[in-house]
DNA sequence: TCTTTACCTCAACTGCGATTGAGGTTGTAG
DNA sequence: CTACAACCTCAATCGCAGTTGAGGTAAAGA
C-alpha cells in the first residue's frame, strides 16, 4: 500500500464522496499536500480524521464542532491516544445524554399509545404543549441536548 | 376558551414561531379557515397536530414524512385513538431502533477510549472505515436507520 | 375615533452539508 | 502516443426547515 492516497482513494476507502472530501478540506477539517501536477495527496491519517468526522456527525456533532476538536490535534499527524481519548470521551458523554433524552421520549410515546390521547388533559406528551417547542433553526434537531435546552424565549 | 385560535395563539400555545405555523400550513401539515377579514382561524386540533410535528422532529422524522403520516388523518379533525396509536407506534419503533444504534456507537466509543486507537488495525471504530460512511445529503444524520442503511454506491 | 397590536402576502435570505456542472489538466494503461 | 479515467478550480445549486422584511389590512382597547 502506498504512502499517500488520492482523493478518490480517500473517498472510496472512507465511504464519502470525492466532493465531500474536497468540502472537508475547504472547511479545514483535513489537509493535503500536492503533487507537482497539483493533485491532492493525503497522508493516511486522513482516513482516521474522516472516520472521526463521520462518527461525530452520527453523534449529532456539527462540522464546526468537529473542526474545533480537530484543530487541537497535531496537524498532519495521526491523533495521539490522549487526543482521541479526550474527544471520544466528550462525544460519548454527549451521546449518552442524547440517548437518555430519546429514551425518555420513547417512554412517553409508550404511555401515549395506551392513553388514547383523546383527552388532551391527561396526555403527558400533548400536555407538554410548549415543552416540546423552542426550536433551533434549521434541521439540527439533534443538537438540543447541551445546556441550552428548554429555555423559552 | 374560544372555539378557534389565531396564529398567534397557536404559536404561543404550541411553542413555535408564527412563521413556523405559516410554514407548516404552506406545507399542508395543518389547515385553517379564514375570517371575513382573511385572518387564519384554527380549530383546536391544530395544537395536537403541531405537537405531533414537533415530537416527530424530535424523533428525527422529516416534515415530509410527518406530512405523509398526517395526510392519512381525517382532515380538520382531531386524530382518533387508532390514528395516533398507529403513528406513535411506528415512530416509537423507529426511535427504539435509533437508540439501539446510538448505544452501539457509544459502546464502541467506550472501548475505543481504552484502546488508544493508534493501531488502526485493532480499533473497532476505525476499522469500520467505510462502515460509517454512506451519507445522506444535508443535515439529516438522524434518519439513517431505516432499511437503506449500509448500501454502498 | 384613534392607536396599537396582531395579522396578511410574497419574496428573499439564512445556515448547514454537501452536490453538480463547466471548462480545463494530469496520470496511467494499452 | 493516445485515449480515457481521474483529477483540478470555481461558482452555482440543492434540500431542509424555517426566518426576515417590506408593504399593507384587521381587530381590539382607551
Amino acid at each position: 500500500m502506498q504512502r499517500t492516497l488520492t482523493v478518490g482513494e480517500v473517498a472510496s476507502r472512507s465511504g464519502v464522496a470525492v466532493s465531500a472530501v474536497h468540502f472537508y478540506e475547504r472547511k479545514g477539517l483535513i489537509a493535503s499536500h500536492r503533487t507537482s501536477g497539483n493533485q491532492r495527496r493525503y497522508d493516511r491519517d486522513v482516513l482516521r480524521r474522516v472516520a472521526i468526522i463521520r462518527m461525530a456527525q452520527e453523534l449529532g456533532v456539527s462540522l464546526a464542532e468537529v473542526g474545533m476538536a480537530l484543530e487541537q490535534l497535531p496537524p498532519g499527524q495521526v491523533p495521539s491516544k490522549e487526543d482521541w481519548a479526550r474527544m471520544s470521551t466528550a462525544w460519548r458523554d454527549k451521546l449518552r445524554r442524547r440517548i437518555v433524552l430519546l429514551q425518555r421520549l420513547a417512554g412517553e410515546l409508550d404511555s401515549c399509545i395506551g392513553c388514547g390521547c383523546l383527552s388532551l388533559d391527561r396526555c403527558p406528551i400533548f400536555n407538554a404543549d410548549d415543552q416540546l417547542g423552542s426550536g433551533g433553526t434549521g434541521a439540527r434537531v439533534l443538537m438540543r441536548d447541551g445546556e441550552d435546552v428548554r429555555e423559552r424565549e
